[in-house]
DNA sequence: AACACAGTTGACCAAGCAGTCAAGTTTGAT
DNA sequence: ATCAAACTTGACTGCTTGGTCAACTGTGTT
C-alpha cells in the first residue's frame, strides 16, 4: 500500500462513518423539526431520536440552528427535484400531470419535509429568503413563460399562469401539512 | 339607585375592563402565535405586544396553553361563521362561489388566526383533536351530502365532494399561510 | 374616614435547555 | 507497543422563561 492509498483509505472510512452519523442525526432532526417546530424542539429530543449522545450530535452539527438550517437546505434539494419533471416540453397534459404527480409524490413520502418547509415559510422564511428570491422566482418566472406560450398556441384555456401554479402547491402541499385533519375527517369514512 | 342597581353598575364597570383587557391581549397573543409558534412566543413578548406587564396577562390568562387555547377557539369560532355562507342552495355556482369568497376573506383578514390553526393542525392538533372529530366531522359530512345531492341532481359534473372540499380548503388557506413565500414571488412582477 | 375588591406590577424562583469540556475509546499506521 | 487523529460521552454551566407573590393602586360604598 502507497502512503497515499494507507491516506485515502483512512480518511474514507473516516467519512463514512461521518456521512453515516450526520445522515441519522438528519432524518432525526427532520421529524423532529416537523412535529415540534423549531423552537419546540430539543436536541436532546433530536438526540434520542438518533439514537446518540446529545454531545455527539453537537459534534456533527455545530448549533441547533445549523442543524435546522441543513435540513431545511436539503428539503429545498428535494422540492427542486421534483420541479425538474416540469420539463419542457409540447404537451401540456402532460407535463403538468407529470408535475402534479411529483409533488404529490413529496407530498406523500416526505411529509415531514413539508411541514418543515411550511413552518419556515410562515414565519417569514428567516433562513431560507434567499432561495426564495433567487432560485425559487427563476423557476417559476420560467414556467410562468412556458405557461403563457400553451395559452397564446391556444393549446390550453386561458389562465392567469401564476395562479395555477399558487393553486397546485396549495393542493398538494395541503395533503403533507394538514395530513392530520384529513386523517380524522377521513377515520369516519 | 337601589342596591341591585349600584351592584349591577360596578359588576358591569369591572366587566368593561376584564372584557376589554382579555380582547387585548388574545389579539396580540394570535399575532406572537402566528409570527412564532406556541413554543417560539414567549408570555414577555405577548406583553409587550400588548402594552402590559407580564405579570398582568398572567393575571387575566391562568398559563400559556390556556392562552393558546384560547386564541385557537376563537379562530375556530370564525371559521365555524365562514362556514354558514356555505348555505343550503339549490344554486351550486352561487353556493360555492360565496364559501370560497368568504374564505378568502377570511384568510385576507384573519392572516394570524389562519396561521396559528395551520400550525396547531400540523403539530397534530394537540389542542383542538376534538372539535376536529365533533364539529368539524358534522359540518364537513353535511357538505359532502349537500354536494353529492348536486351531482344526483345533475347540476354539477361528478367529483369527489371530500376531495372538491379539500381543494378548496387548501388553496384559500394557502393565500394566508404562505403569504410571505407569495409575496416575495410577486415581487418582481 | 374606613372598607372591600378588582386590577396592577416589579422582583423573584425553579425548571428546562443549548452549548461546553475534559476524559475517555476506537482504529489504523508504524 | 506506541502514536495520532477522529469519534464518543457523562457531567457541568449560564441563560431563558413560565409562573408566583406580596405590596400597591383606584374606585365605589357605607
Amino acid at each position: 500500500m502507497s502512503e497515499m492509498q494507507k491516506l485515502l483509505n483512512l480518511k474514507a472510512a473516516k467519512a463514512e462513518i461521518r456521512a453515516e452519523n450526520e445522515r441519522v442525526i438528519l432524518e432525526a432532526a427532520e421529524t423532529i423539526f416537523a412535529q415540534h417546530g423549531f423552537r419546540g424542539s430539543t436536541m436532546q429530543m433530536i438526540a434520542d431520536q438518533a439514537e446518540l449522545p446529545k454531545a455527539n450530535v453537537h459534534y456533527y452539527f455545530e448549533s441547533k440552528k445549523e442543524l435546522y438550517r441543513r435540513v431545511v437546505e436539503q428539503i429545498f434539494g428535494i422540492w427542486l427535484q421534483a420541479a425538474d419533471s416540469f420539463e419542457q416540453s409540447d404537451n401540456p397534459a402532460e407535463a403538468l400531470r407529470k408535475y402534479i404527480e411529483q409533488k404529490m409524490e413529496v407530498s406523500r413520502l416526505r411529509k415531514n419535509g413539508s411541514k418543515v418547509w411550511a413552518n419556515e415559510v410562515m414565519h417569514g422564511a428567516p433562513i431560507i429568503q434567499d432561495f426564495l428570491e433567487t432560485q425559487l422566482t427563476e423557476w417559476t418566472d420560467g414556467r410562468i413563460e412556458m405557461i403563457q406560450k400553451w395559452i397564446d398556441d391556444k393549446k390550453i384555456r386561458p389562465i392567469n399562469p401564476r395562479w395555477l401554479l399558487y393553486m397546485i402547491w396549495a393542493t398538494t402541499q395541503h395533503y403533507a401539512d394538514f395530513a392530520h385533519q384529513i386523517e380524522t375527517l377521513n377515520a369516519g369514512q
